[in-house]
DNA sequence: TGTACATCAGTGAACGCGCGTTCACTGATGTAC
DNA sequence: TGTACATCAGTGAACGCGCGTTCACTGATGTAC
């Protein structure tokens, strides 16, 4: 290993390390996070952080991306875990599972990716593919549902216009799935993040106290309905 | 009208003026609202603002209150609008499209109600209260159902701490609903609002155009789900 | 009806703070010959 | 292997800015007698 690619591991160490302060600043101050607070917690002075990151929204993106890949992370070895791939219900929880663990366990990032927009922040487009990789799961899912033939079969009449925005994302990403299916699926995954958002945005506070049965038994129904 | 009442008047109107370049202000800078910017836009100078709101917060909490009750107003004159109360379908979609067009046309408040939580600022019980009369307006709806016994039938075996949690609310607003009637309620509910956030919140950007025929069937298909 | 006093809205200066970003610099690490 | 040079991380001071909140004040409006 060369003396060069030492200093290249400090840096990655140094970068990971800012990101994960940074991480834990999101949780008490929101997307108004402060470089110059994570460089104070890291004892460096503010400016040196602008050797890691040209700007503050250049780390925000960073931490965007990270938080869209964790995500995905958690998402695809749930669904991996199931031994059973033709149990399109049991990987459909799995998924469901994990996007709440991931939510309620890093509040603040996922505030972050499915929260009010940053006041300020224009979100570059690296973070559009990022984004894609979560619900690639579902659309993964209903693929298989189609290939086995154990997806549930649909008579749902959809708009023309719904239908035209839909026709490309079956086309590229699970042909042969139909165009309402995919609104199924989608019903179900709207449902998924409206549950979610709503637990931690603290929407559900002195409503629901057995959270994890109440999403539990939601996602259930919501899987019937989706047809897995 | 005494004169005494003018001046009661004329504080009124302009803590009614603060209020709304508030408001304005939300859709720029998000849930970091700056008092002096408010007071800047008005013409006066930041201090006069402390005879109308003792604090920042005592500002925000007053928007969050007077949002979720222009929400609430835009819902139930939506419901009550629908001639046939009997059509629960359309009292459902009623309330459904008041909700989806007044997020969109007030995103930023939206954003202040159903968004990630704001930073350092701790929501008091007062908007509780009135958070609740919107929600409320979903189960007058399910209550006149069972009244009406046009509402489905359910058979939907909930777990039992999710049931005792939902019991004390169909007890004290609708009588004869069960538990299971509620639950498919908040589903659709839940659906509702994480499409209405993800429209509002962007992620829906490029990927689907058509946003109100989308809402509109996604909603319809929700209604079969709940059985109105 | 007129006067004395109390209430209140708005002013302007100030306190103490934090922020993102730039810049010239020092000293250590890495590279080429 | 040793030396001369280039690269890079981190420093510390500074710029210019905005913020929430307090306070003593002025002058207008309202109230009591």
């Amino acid at each position: 290993m060369s003396t060069g690619s030492i200093r290249a591991r400090v840096r990655a160490e140094i970068t990971k390390e800012i990101k994960m302060t940074a991480r834990r600043h999101l949780a008490t101050d929101g997307a108004n996070l402060s470089l110059r607070a994570v460089a104070r917690d890291m004892g460096m002075v503010s400016s040196a952080l602008y050797r890691y990151f040209a700007s503050r929204d250049e780390l925000l993106t960073a931490l965007i991306i990270d938080g869209y890949a964790a995500l995905a992370d958690a998402v695809e070895s749930a669904d991996v875990a199931v031994a059973d791939r033709g149990d399109l219900r049991a990987r459909w929880m799995a998924i469901c599972h994990a996007v709440r663990d991931w939510a309620v366990a890093n509040s603040a990032e996922y505030a972050l990716l499915f929260g009010s927009p940053v006041p300020g922040y224009a979100a570059p487009t690296e973070t559009i593919a990022a984004a894609s990789r979560t619900p690639a799961a579902l659309v993964r899912i209903l693929g298989d549902g189609v290939r086995l033939g154990t997806l549930t079969d649909d008579s749902e009449p959809l708009p023309p216009a719904v239908r035209a925005d839909l026709a490309p994302i079956t086309e590229s990403f699970a042909p042969g799935l139909t165009e309402g299916q995919l609104a199924r699926g989608m019903r179900g995954w709207l449902s998924l993040f409206g549950t979610v958002s709503f637990e931690v945005f603290g929407q559900l506070n002195n409503v629901v106290h057995a959270r994890r049965e109440f999403f539990d038994h939601q996602m259930r129904q919501a899987a019937e309905q989706i047809g897995v």
